[in-house]
DNA sequence: ACAGTAATTAGAATTATTCCAATTACAAGG
DNA sequence: CCTTGTAATTGGAATAATTCTAATTACTGT
């Protein structure tokens, strides 16, 4: 089995960026492309910079702002989360449904969490009047004490 | 009535503060209790150059550098929390009571919103096996409807 | 083929923060 | 109250992530 290494998109997420990227007057490009598959395949919160090298393997003559403006035109079409922490580089998420961030003190890992819509609810029902929240963020600090030798391992992920 | 402007700490946050820096082996300072009593003078989340300029009418030779450095004396000694919303400048927040926060998308501004004991160990209960987190961290974004003037004005605050 | 707009590029610029090496301020012991 | 060791402070240089800029290049629709 010739190992192919070019991420392509499968079908259904092809047609997610493109509609996503029309739907925003956009262009669909090899880059937006490629980027979006890599954030895919390995749903590991990368970097930009790490985002930079990966697909520098397919494109190689790729620049550092253009994958900064990938990134944020698929934050900007809700394909991709922007997920920070303290002052580390923003990391990026193509996990679609609604969750929460595991982060790992020890490791720096991010490890996703699901969050059931009716808790996003009861948190939004804190807030005193006046006030109306259209998104929110929560985010775990501690430590793992499982031994996930690469990425996600336990907490859900799936977009 | 001779207007004070010299924050003078009340007793009680002195004691709070020399305590804690004691428990942690450092001394209380003039600078560290000037920043600490300019951050509860005005409970409204500035960045670490806002405090600058705020303490540097009662000490004018302070560097930059001080600032930083007293404002993360303070964060280690757990009187203060630092507070970052995506790549902005880190904010500093002497409430010290379990709270999340409400970043108005509009005026860029933060308030504090009460964070009851039994939500926090509730939200604790999604983790997966495995996960511990010692804190968590919760910050709604919106539009708040409120045309409070200055800072805080609705949500919960005290320290 | 052409015009007009969007995407990409390399590198400079910005911003917040940290680092550094040198000075200054204390606190405890003599 | 002098010395001495450590902690705190300082100004400026250095860093890191990101954004900006001013071209170039690539498409899309005519």
């Amino acid at each position: 089995m010739a190992t192919r290494h070019n991420h392509a998109l499968p079908r259904a997420a092809k047609d997610l960026l493109d509609g996503a990227l029309a739907r925003h007057g956009l262009r669909g490009t090899r880059h937006r492309e490629l980027i979006f598959g890599s954030l895919l395949a390995r749903r590991d919160h990368p970097t930009a910079e790490e985002v930079f090298v990966r697909v520098k393997a397919m494109a190689p003559t790729i620049s550092l702002a253009t994958v900064y403006n990938c990134l944020e035109t698929l934050v900007q079409c809700g394909l991709v989360r922007a997920v920070n922490h303290e002052r580390d580089a923003t990391r990026y998420c193509p996990n679609l449904s609604e969750h929460a961030h595991f982060h790992d003190r020890r490791t720096g890992r991010i490890y996703d969490v699901d969050l059931p819509e009716d808790v996003v609810e009861r948190l939004k029902e804190l807030l005193p009047e006046g006030y109306e929240a259209d998104s929110l963020e929560l985010n775990f600090h501690g430590r793992s004490a499982v031994k996930s030798k690469e990425t996600v391992g336990a907490a859900a992920a799936s977009a």
